[in-house]
DNA sequence: TTTTGTGAACGTGTTCACAGCG
DNA sequence: CGCTGTGAACACGTTCACAAAA
């Protein structure tokens, strides 16, 4: 299979969504076209991506929506249970542990770890200390851990998590961080998003004071 | 000046924490090579960026720490002040209020807004309903809005937020969001993200099993 | 006729490689 | 000699446009 791009993967994502509402509101088939057009993109980009993993259209019809989700949710590895670890229970990490949508498409969140807070009680679990980590391991089989640390704590915790097994790292800290080429890494930085709103914005302003009337 | 990629301004953030880093350590030269390093890119890909903004470095040299980290700043538009309401005030929105770190590079949360916990203190504000927004803006006079709400609501408080004039959305929910070209939409998208590292993770297990020998 | 699936064309972002300058 | 700044080459993602199929 060619290499599949990761802007080709978060459509994806989107899709699934689009296709999950389209199903519930009642609808049974759906072409590129809509499908675009509820995402904001063209037609062709669709097709495109989901070519990209088989012939899931029927020419002059359009994608069934229950067969195309049912698709989609193998390809995004959404057909079975991944175990989550999360590192730091501040807003973030306990944003991630109530959220009901992510056990509901296939991530249990299995362990939560503090350096502080240890011993409480967070939903169905117990805060364990960051250093019970690797004797924790074995046990707990991570396949992805959350990193919603302080950014100084954040390449030893995922170092940490590395040594545990975690195939898959999604890092809310605002630092690059290294890790092993198995090891699939996602960052959500906020600060940058907020940065890149903040220029877009200063931006507008220098272009108008430069060429008022352009 | 050349239109500008949304992946240099991003860089751009990172390159202005790194500099930030190397100055608290002391250091007063940096090059492209090293501070491309510590971000795990090429060197040819910082001086790119960089050039799009002006002739920073000295050949031979290398970068003054302080002088790039002033000019990154000024690019970024840091180096003024965004009113900035937030919309939402579960774990999302909450850890926008309490992360002291935006407040330091700029961004000054100035009304925080909810349906629920109506009249109820946030630090150094007061939660108002959201149908409020449109009376209170013209006093708020808000740069940006942060939408951490539930996806239903999303798109709705995006049309509030619009009419009171914002010129910048940072948008939370998993949700394709609709607004005039003149404001900008950023996303941060945990469902996303998560789904992009399950992807990744069923993706390998699957080329292993095609391909044991490759 | 409608809509998919897909090569070809296009555009954009990244990397190369070296001239230019300190 | 070292490192920047930058055209040229390259790689990759997106859009076009149309043959194929229902």
């Amino acid at each position: 299979m060619a290499r599949i791009s990761e802007s080709t993967v978060r459509r994806l994502s989107h899709y699934y969504r689009v296709l999950e509402e389209v199903e519930a509101e009642g609808g049974r088939l759906i072409s590129s076209h809509r499908l675009a057009e509820r995402e904001g993109i063209t037609s062709a980009q669709v097709r495109k991506d989901l070519s990209t993993f088989g012939s899931f259209g029927r020419r002059g019809l359009g994608y069934s929506v229950a067969h195309l989700r049912e698709e989609i949710r193998s390809i995004l590895g959404l057909d079975r249970r991944w175990r989550v670890g999360v590192v730091g229970t501040g807003n973030i990490g306990t944003a991630l542990l109530a959220y009901r949508g992510f056990a509901r498409q296939g991530f249990d969140v299995v362990a939560a770890f503090d350096r502080e807070r240890v011993g409480q009680r967070l939903g169905d679990l117990v805060i364990h200390d960051v250093s019970q980590l690797p004797a924790l391991a074995p046990e707990l089989r991570l396949d992805m851990g959350v990193i919603a640390t302080p950014v100084r704590a954040a390449q030893e915790v995922a170092d940490l998590l590395v040594k545990a097994g975690v195939r898959g790292i999604l890092n809310f800290a605002p630092r690059k961080l290294f890790v092993p080429a198995v090891v699939t890494l996602r960052n959500v930085d906020m600060t940058v998003e907020l940065e890149s709103l903040s220029f877009a914005l200063a931006q507008r302003r220098r272009v108008r004071r430069r060429s008022p009337r352009d």
